[in-house]
DNA sequence: TTAATGAAGGCGAACGTTCGCGCGAACGGT
DNA sequence: ACCGTTCGCGCGAACGTTCGCCTTCATTAA
């Protein structure tokens, strides 16, 4: 047989279609003997609404959008957003939505493919993550009033929901650790100026460094693409260094970063954990078999999916938001590198 | 204002609603002038087709469903699998489909949950990667007559729509490459025995080794579950073999294995590319930036995506799949550590 | 007895499309 | 002038829901 509508249910249970919907929807005055044949009708006959009509109907859809910025040139995809887009999609399960996904190569998807997706109804909205300072499709969003949320901070003079990892904690726990080993020289490892999150855990490099009063040298900060080549080039560049300014410990911006460094590091002949410390950020899984396991910041990924969710859910049922922005703690997970 | 209809186009047309849509979807028999006219009033208003209306009308979905299969405790996503998804959501776009992506922890997906994507009319059919011999899933949809295709072989006695990439052939030319080079003792780290894939990659091993005469020494073939380690243990067991049957080149099936081994060989003392040869399966972006880079196989993702899209989309249209199985080839990328 | 109350569930309409049929006008041929 | 044909477009219906309102009937209180 075709497919099973609220009419065959009916039908079966003896009562009008539309009182087989409102039990269903438990908006429904009836007995409790209707409500079982009911509910038995529906199982008999493996009844499951249908999705478009549903949403056709409520003028709504079930469906949150997320593009997936996928770089085949990048070297490692990124564990962190996997884990994101993966936390997302299950708290948004639970709530009866599911995960649109979309892609676009290179660069992020324009704006316009947003509008697209929502104007036809598609999606109900959207999660943003890696947003740039003055994200266009923020903005966009923002002025067509189209419910998203991001993970990550953008441009700090618009309104809207995001929810973040706290990078300059993370930074400032790093680098009280290194401190707390008895390290005084501690070089970064970064990307370049302009990176909104870069400047954050740089943020907390430097305050560490100064509640113990010292003061970083500029030269111990190394600025580049995220690449593992920028690992390798910084712990080459800081080695340079005369010994008496050269650092004992390197706090890398990622893991990624920190992979890099462990190489150039070991192939400098210094062994890592013992001569010298590098640390990484992410906490990605390949990071406990690196050679030594690697000193890292976790993010809390499950609880940013969720919390994503929970304020995209309540934008799109028109809720007020008490609270737009959320900052979440990562962890620091000590290591043998350090 | 709110949502765009097609009564507001016909309104501002002066035509009937109806007529717009068939303008829209080019089966009307219309003047030139109205069909400007149409064209107009739709730029002006900026109308979209609501999606809900359109799927319940025909009784369809421009859905696409996958299950993105996540392991958190691996080590490193699949790279091959990213680009698998990338290719496919990029391909399924082209046609007006989206990719929605559902989660399951650790194992795949119970067959009911797509089953119920399925029955709500959500879906219109399904993309599988990661299949297993006896895939329950496959059973299930097959029995159930909904579309799908997998990406990877299954049980060879179901008839279904699948695309793979040719391991057989794949590790013929790795191995032909190998004994090219002078190589006549070649080890083979893989997975173990009731891995499909892994038995057309060793049967592609075997093949090459015997069109030139020699015959595979069983201890040169090391099995285990897919991960760096394996490619630790394997290259450790097989410098342990007295000088005579040590291999002096090791075929890896995957580059993840292949990681691993350099990491051994290279403890072991040995030279990459000088003193061993090592070779991966995948060519994942990580490979070329390893000490030294590794040769290995490159997956030809794009048309895997675009071939599995094609076929499923033909299957959701009803139209008659000529060729049920597709076999891509793979490409050798030879680098220095061969 | 009667009117008010409330519970149980039916009914009509609407959401925005697509699709087949039908109708009037124009047109060409006899 | 008449008839068949084609063209251009309108009309009604249907897809499967949800939602508010209405009807029916039994119960209760005055």
């Amino acid at each position: 047989m075709g497919h099973v509508t609220l009419k065959d249910v009916a039908a079966r249970a003896g009562v009008s279609y539309q009182t087989v919907s409102k039990v269903l929807n438990n908006r429904a005055q009836v007995t409790e003997e209707t409500r079982n044949r009911i509910w038995q009708a529906v199982r008999e006959l493996n009844y499951r609404p249908n999705v478009s009509a549903r949403n056709l109907r409520k003028q709504a859809s079930n469906l949150i959008g997320y593009a997936w910025h996928y770089m085949p040139d990048e070297f490692m995809q990124n564990p962190v957003l996997d884990g994101f887009v993966h936390s997302a999609a299950n708290a948004a399960e639970a709530h009866g939505f599911h995960l649109l996904t979309f892609v676009a190569d290179g660069g992020p998807p324009r704006p316009d493919v947003y509008h697209e997706l929502f104007s036809r109804n598609q999606v109900a909205g959207f999660l943003l993550a890696d947003t740039v300072g003055d994200d266009p499709r923020v903005e966009m969003l923002l002025d067509e009033d189209i419910p998203f949320v991001t993970f990550g901070r953008a441009n700090d003079e618009w309104d809207f929901c995001w929810v973040d990892v706290d990078g300059q904690y993370g930074l400032r726990m790093v680098v009280e650790h290194l401190l707390q080993q008895g390290h005084r020289r501690i070089g970064f490892i970064t990307w370049p100026e302009g990176s909104q999150s870069g400047a954050f855990r740089e943020a907390g490099y430097r305050q560490a460094l100064e509640s113990c009063g010292l003061e970083p040298d500029p030269q111990w900060i190394v600025r580049g693409e995220h690449s593992a080549e920028l690992g390798r080039r910084g712990v080459r560049r800081l080695l340079e260094l005369p010994r008496e300014r050269r650092p004992t410990a390197i706090a890398c911006v990622s893991d990624l970063v920190a992979i890099g460094a462990l190489g150039a590091a070991a192939q400098a002949g210094l062994e890592v954990g013992e001569e010298i410390a590098i640390t990484g950020f992410d906490d990605i899984p390949l990071v406990q078999y690196t050679q030594p396991p690697l000193t890292s910041v976790r993010q809390p990924i499950d609880a940013v999916g969720e919390r994503v969710v929970d304020m995209l859910l309540k934008q799109i049922q028109g809720e007020v938001i008490d609270r737009k922005g959320v900052l979440l703690q990562p962890e620091l997970i000590v290591r043998a590198s350090s």
